[in-house]
DNA sequence: TTTAAAATATGATATTTGTCATGTTATCAT
DNA sequence: ATGATAACATGACAAATATCATATTTTAAA
């Protein structure tokens, strides 16, 4: 496995303060794990003793609604440091994480890193612009819910997930999600999902083969209301 | 104007684990404001260059959405610290905050307190904590808005109003705000938000007279879906 | 106090979204 | 390859919410 010192997907989160010693530490005692498409990585309620650090593959963080729906609330990527909260406070986790395609990551315990929160101010600094940018994001998201129509989330979905995980050399997005996993990035009902793609593709916006989709007229969908 | 070291507001907040000496440095540089109900104290957009600790009021953070409306993203409270991004990072605010009812606070310059942050640890990790913890609400605001009704989420504002602000000697609850408002933290058409206002008032939910709005039925809000 | 403006209220109607039912297609383990 | 199972699709309808129009009431300025 690689050593933190020279992994480069630590560049892309606050581990890329640490100090060269500090990563050596981490590097010892950290574990390579591998999730499959679907497995669940934490659950609801679990008490997390670690941060994830993802190498490869995204994953979904979901909460559930007191109707019983699970509500996705962020998409967790390539570089993104997953479990912060962990860190900070010894609360169970609010939110579960689910694979969405084949996942490598590296466990770092807590406890292997705790200490270093507070004596690398440049480390903590990271931590919390982090943090910062996740709650700016996390006010998009929530005017995003409030204000827009459940066609043009899901016309934002589909942008997204092209602008940051491309495409297959078919022209397919890469991430293949289920109209249920949609449905729940969208927060509507699955057959409403169903029906918006299924309008997308009548509409010359979109084709699918099988649950993979690709994007015809990605300009199109800039213009959904 | 009373001494940050001897200030009781602080223990709500991280200021709380400034060292003394520290606390007093802030307190020789901080400066009181007041805000009057409706007045506006930063813009989306704006540099702000400190935090302001509130000493009384409330004041609402809003978001402009593409639509053009503004949607209410958190309340901000006695007690809390607003502006807590500015401190790590340099970008402008994503959010307009305007005083729900007259609101006195202390402003402390970011210059001040910005080396605290990197060297006493017990405070970073204290605005970590308060910062995951917004991430938490946030998420919880975020599944409401995408899986429970207008009609839930407005009986919601009114209970969380009533238990956390407490009521005038009328019964009344203590902040008073505009169907507009109201309409933009639920998140929905002005005229829905009235409509809804006026079906409890209907089913006897609660009473109102001119903007005040009294809960005549606190249990029955809560099986309201 | 009077009056104009703003906020609240409500009806009529359109649109969006959810729910239930049912059929079709894809997927996966045997 | 072939059933069984889950995912996808779509119709019919109901419910929720938005929009536009227009009163009515409240508020605040002159």
């Amino acid at each position: 496995m690689s050593k933190c010192e020279s992994c480069i997907i630590k560049e892309f989160n606050s581990l890329k303060s640490l100090t060269r010693e500090e990563l050596m530490r981490v590097s010892a005692c950290k574990t390579g794990k591998i999730y499959r498409k679907g497995q669940i990585i934490f659950e609801e309620g679990e008490t997390l003793n670690g941060v994830y650090c993802v190498r490869d593959g995204v994953c979904k963080l979901t909460k559930l609604s007191e109707n019983g729906k699970d509500q996705v609330v962020k998409l967790v990527v390539k570089g993104d440091l997953l479990g912060k909260r962990s860190l900070v406070s010894d609360q169970k986790t609010n939110l579960s994480a689910v694979a969405l395609n084949d996942m490598e990551m590296c466990f770092i315990p807590k406890s292997e890193i705790i200490d270093d929160l507070s004596k690398n101010p440049k480390f903590t600094m990271d931590v919390l612009r982090e943090m910062a940018n996740d709650l700016k994001e996390s006010d998009v998201s929530l005017v995003n819910m409030a204000q827009k129509s459940v066609k043009r989330r899901m016309a934002e979905i589909l942008m997204y997930s092209h602008d940051n995980f491309g495409t297959d050399n078919e022209g397919y997005l890469s991430i293949v999600l289920s109209r249920e996993d949609y449905a729940s990035i969208v927060g509507t009902a699955t057959e409403s999902a169903i029906r918006i793609l299924s309008q997308f593709k009548k509409e010359g916006l979109i084709s699918t083969t099988g649950k993979r989709i690709k994007i015809d007229d990605y300009n199109g969908l800039k213009w959904i209301e």
